[in-house]
DNA sequence: GCTTGACCTTCCCACGATGGGAAGGAGCAT
DNA sequence: ATGCTCCTTCCCATCGTGGGAAGGTCAAGC
């Protein structure tokens, strides 16, 4: 630990003026939550944070906006995997929007696929449930279904 | 171990003519793989199957029924929980269709709202893939609208 | 008989993304 | 000084599935 006693009591009030949160506020700023933060930084999809001297996690504006661009993303779908490619991409200016479009359209794709078999899921299942009295007796057609 | 030398060489051939299947068996006739009987087993989702001599499990006609069953179920997006309570239903000769069709409702509602939540993140990445150019140019209404 | 290859056994680890919770230190207001 | 809230790390759980290692078993061919 490379921690002197010359340097008593700094450093979170310090680093707060300087406009740098600690993780809690960098959770309520983002919807992203704390143990997720700590969760991509450990994975690398975020930079290691800074830290104050007692070993609090400092986060500035430009880490705010990572955070909310995974959050975006999430909630879009992608997985961390993709979210780290397009990181990437978002982080270099001589990107090819070719490569953006591929990746985006393939998550559309993926979608769609899930989507189309949840789909046909829930078609099969509301017609047998509908087909299925629902009252007291024992016969069903869902369970006949199962049951082959 | 109570494995006794006067009965060197038992049970495998033996209960094959009896009609029983060994679990690789059991497997391809299923399609549920070997891996995930002895899961289903760990779990108390199908009873403890019988065994060989040699340990090797052995699966009858009913064992590979309750299987179909599962496989079935786990295709139309059922849960394990959810099986197990069809199974105890299916097994119940006084069961209330009443109580299948309500858990079958309630997975048809389910699907319906990850179809929907899907269906709401394909919609919006489409339309952001549809506007991005998709050539070497860095600009991307995708990273845009991620970036916030 | 002995070897070989396919099969079986148990045990542990991994995924993907997230949450729960314990144990202990830090910050800050009273 | 006390207490409350926040932070730290560490481990475990979810859900359904697969991979693979180490070792025993079976059946067939020589």
């Amino acid at each position: 630990m490379r921690r002197t006693t010359n340097v008593p009591r700094p450093e979170l009030a310090d680093a707060r003026q300087r406009g740098y949160r600690n993780i809690g506020e960098a959770s309520r700023l983002t919807g992203v939550t704390a143990k997720m933060i700590r969760h991509y930084e450990e994975i690398g999809l975020i930079p290691a944070a800074g830290r104050t001297f007692a070993g609090y996690r400092l986060y500035g504006e430009a880490d705010l906006h990572r955070l909310r661009f995974i959050k975006r993303a999430r909630s879009l779908g992608f997985s961390i995997e993709d979210i780290d490619t397009l990181l990437g991409l978002w982080g270099n200016p001589r990107r090819a929007s070719r490569d953006v479009k591929r990746l985006a359209q393939a998550h559309v794709d993926a979608l769609e696929r899930k989507i189309q078999e949840m789909q046909a899921m829930q078609r099969t299942l509301q017609e047998l449930a509908h087909r299925c009295h629902g009252d007291a007796r024992p016969e069903c057609p869902v369970l006949d279904d199962l049951a082959g």
